[in-house]
DNA sequence: TAGGCCATCTGGTCCT
DNA sequence: AGGACCAGATGGCCTA
């Protein structure tokens, strides 16, 4: 089960700027002494961990950055930081708001039994993988009927199938898709 | 009331 | 250097 401890009803509060003449409770990471080493600290009235960076799959820069980071903070007053931290919160919502209209849009595009009930979204992505699969074996279904004798559904359909969807995306850009849609259609028209 | 889902905040990392 | 991306944490809302 979920931690949902719901302690203070605030706890959750827009970024402050901290008191630095407090006692470091609402330190973050790189300001300890504890620098480097696997720590949690209060942040927002939660406590997070604050080992990250070393398991990331993404490789490249990591690894060295953390003092990096600490350095370039100290260089900020803490107005600027704040200020900063409003900014990078507002894009982030942004981004979420964007992210949110494109699982819209793929709630919209893939048909589904409940209409009256909204898709979550792993139920929105799930849905829309087993859509693209049968979608998928109906073209290489009817294009398998089409195709010279020797040459296998699998290799050669697919094959065009994906240089066709990709030529459209180069060259249309947005509309590419509902293109793409109706030379499908036409498609299973001829055969 | 527990649990699922979501929005938001946040700091680390990557990319331009 | 700054923005984008990512994942963890947490509170709120809703439903079975």
């Amino acid at each position: 089960m979920k931690s949902k401890g719901k302690v203070a009803k605030s706890c959750r509060k827009p970024w402050t700027e901290p008191d630095l003449d407090r006692e470091p409770e609402n330190r973050e990471p790189g300001t300890s002494e504890q620098e480097g080493s696997e720590a949690s600290v209060r942040i927002g009235g939660s406590w997070r961990g604050v080992l990250r960076g070393g398991d990331r799959e993404r490789g490249g820069g990591g690894g060295t950055t953390h003092g990096l980071h600490r350095h370039r903070r100290s260089h900020n007053s803490n107005k600027e930081r704040n200020v900063r931290r409003l900014e990078s919160n507002e894009r982030e919502r942004q981004r979420m708001h964007k992210l949110n209209n494109a699982f819209q849009a793929l709630r919209e595009a893939i048909p589904h039994v409940k209409m009256d009930k909204k898709l979550s979204k792993i139920e929105t992505l799930t849905l829309a993988e087993n859509y693209i699969k049968s979608l998928t074996s109906i073209i290489l279904g009817i294009s398998s009927a089409r195709l010279p004798p020797g040459e296998t559904p699998t290799e050669a359909s697919a094959a065009r199938l994906l240089q066709c969807y990709q030529q459209h995306l180069e060259e249309d850009g947005d509309e590419s898709l509902s293109q793409f849609l109706t030379q499908i259609h036409s498609f299973s028209q001829e055969s």
